[in-house]
DNA sequence: CCCTGATTCGC
DNA sequence: GCGAATCAGG
């Protein structure tokens, strides 16, 4: 597989979006999650949040001994329109810069990637015995967080959202499925089985 | 152990 | 330019 253009376009749509490298990878086929991220970084997109960045170290640091040069030199100037990456990249230059690095926007929105999640466990109708199977996992759940949920985690939401008393199942899910073997079983029931249980 | 991105370096 | 291997971290 080659980089075309298509695909160069979809590795940067879904890495804007916060899609993970393996996700992309997958989304792409024929490529590992290596890959992705080394033609990111070949983009020059590493940064997913494109921060300008104060890196313009404008003066050569002070190589030798930096003795009592209390010259900070706070670079007030904007320089906010400036290329991703830095144009030609120093060497490198120890800088124990004086400034505080600032967290800029350390804004993390998409999290989740993957496909459908909210089932709606309470809106169904569910078997006695699949339901006794679910609280008895419910017990044994991760209680993971949405953002550890991965591709191989069970993604059976539990509790309620409007409160702290959330989490994901966790428990690991069924190959190619988005829940553990308890939930998918009440997650996927024949027609029917459904119809069987109607009023 | 599962996963994440970052970096290196032979190709 | 590419990406496997490796590194560093959660």
């Amino acid at each position: 597989m080659s980089w075309t253009d298509e695909r160069v376009e979809t590795l940067k749509r879904m890495w804007s979006e916060g899609q993970s490298a393996s996700a992309i990878a997958k989304e792409l086929g024929g490529v590992t999650r290596n890959a992705v991220i080394g033609k990111v970084h070949r983009l020059g997109l590493s940064n997913r949040t494109e921060e300008p960045e104060a890196t313009p170290a404008p003066e050569p640091v002070v190589k030798k001994e930096a003795e009592k040069k209390p010259a900070p030199a706070p670079k007030a100037a904007p320089a906010a329109a400036a290329e991703p990456a830095s144009a030609k990249p120093e060497p490198m230059a120890e800088q124990l810069a004086p400034q505080p690095v600032f967290t800029p926007t350390p804004r993390r929105p998409i999290v989740p990637a993957g496909q459908p999640l909210p089932p709606q466990p309470s809106a169904n109708e569910i078997s006695p015995e699949a339901l006794a199977s679910v609280r008895e996992v419910e017990k044994k759940s991760r209680k993971l967080t949405l953002m550890e949920l991965t591709e191989r985690t069970c993604k059976w939401p539990i509790g309620d959202p409007a409160t702290d008393k959330f989490w994901f199942c966790g428990l690991p899910s069924q190959p190619g499925k988005p829940y553990c073997e308890a939930h998918v079983g009440v997650a996927f029931q024949p027609m029917s089985s459904r119809r069987d249980r109607r009023r």
